[in-house]
DNA sequence: ACAGTAACCTGTTTGC
DNA sequence: TGCAAACAGGTTACTG
């Protein structure tokens, strides 16, 4: 589910409702997500506050004076704002209470992950080995560029390693390289400079509409309000194939790149 | 060192 | 209609 704009969109939802609040009560209901939830996770947070809600990837770091929570919503999770008296359903995972408000977590798959470290949270091994935000100045071309060389395999690879750049999910993958007119299936070495400055440009213009439009809601993706993301209907290629390529008209076509549907326009990507 | 892929889960859709 | 297989937004850990 959740790509880099989902996972932000999530963030600015929640913080200005926790940013500040103080953690009375912490419910775990379920503690087999991707990694099992610190068993201490009630004592570590129970009267900490939020000092600040910050992401990283598709990271969401919620920071308190001493330590930081680290959540990953994997590919089914989503947080919520709720009153604490909402009797919990099915997958709902674990609670943040706070005075005015609970913030849910429900992950039926539990590709997701809850976890807590007190070191500089920078340094973790889940994200030491991060590149760079697609959305910051530190990527651009010439990084794709530098990546690209002495690699093999399909430029969609390439774009959707977290090593090369953070954040391009399997939607937004397709969506960048129709923007611009790259094949997903042509290998990396076989690109020039100026495409991969094309490249970086519409992996920006595509991630920045999603956010802009609180992320793209397929099937269960819910704001932390519960409302959908509105950027599927925006989707160029992603899930359309056989329908015309907005572009030429072109049936667009669907295909298995390293296990996961890629869409394209054979005509418009070269 | 790198690339490809199996594995972690449940729910929904597709195909016979 | 029913059942089984395939598939779904992510990422690690393994294999070769």
């Amino acid at each position: 589910m959740p790509e880099l704009p989902e996972v932000e969109t999530t963030r600015r939802g929640i913080a200005p409702h926790i940013e500040g609040a103080r953690i009375k009560r912490v419910v775990v209901r379920e503690s087999r997500l991707r990694w099992p939830v610190p068993p201490r996770l009630r004592e570590l947070l129970q009267g900490e506050h939020i000092v600040r809600v910050a992401r990283r990837a598709k990271y969401l770091l919620l920071a308190t004076p001493s330590g930081t929570l680290i959540i990953h919503l994997g590919m089914s999770g989503s947080l919520r704002l709720v009153d604490s008296a909402l009797p919990p359903g099915k997958h709902d995972h674990l609670d943040l209470i706070f005075d005015h408000a609970a913030l849910r977590f429900h992950d039926p798959r539990r590709f997701g992950a809850i976890l807590w470290t007190e070191d500089p949270v920078e340094n973790h091994p889940l994200l030491r080995e991060l590149g760079p935000e697609p959305l910051s100045g530190s990527f651009d071309g010439e990084r794709l560029c530098q990546r690209a060389r002495n690699r093999t395999g399909p430029v969609k690879s390439l774009i959707m390693d977290g090593r090369v750049v953070v954040g391009v999910g399997n939607i937004y993958a397709s969506e960048s390289l129709f923007l611009a007119g790259i094949h997903p299936l042509r290998s990396c070495g076989r690109i020039s400079g100026r495409r991969y400055q094309h490249l970086a440009g519409a992996i920006k213009e595509v991630l920045a509409a999603a956010v802009a439009a609180g992320g793209t809601t397929l099937r269960d993706f819910v704001r932390e309000d519960g409302k959908p993301g509105y950027f599927a209907q925006r989707l160029r290629v992603y899930g359309r194939e056989g329908k015309p390529c907005p572009v030429c008209g072109t049936p667009i076509k669907k295909r298995r790149i390293s296990q996961r549907s890629t869409f394209y326009c054979g005509q418009c990507q070269r």
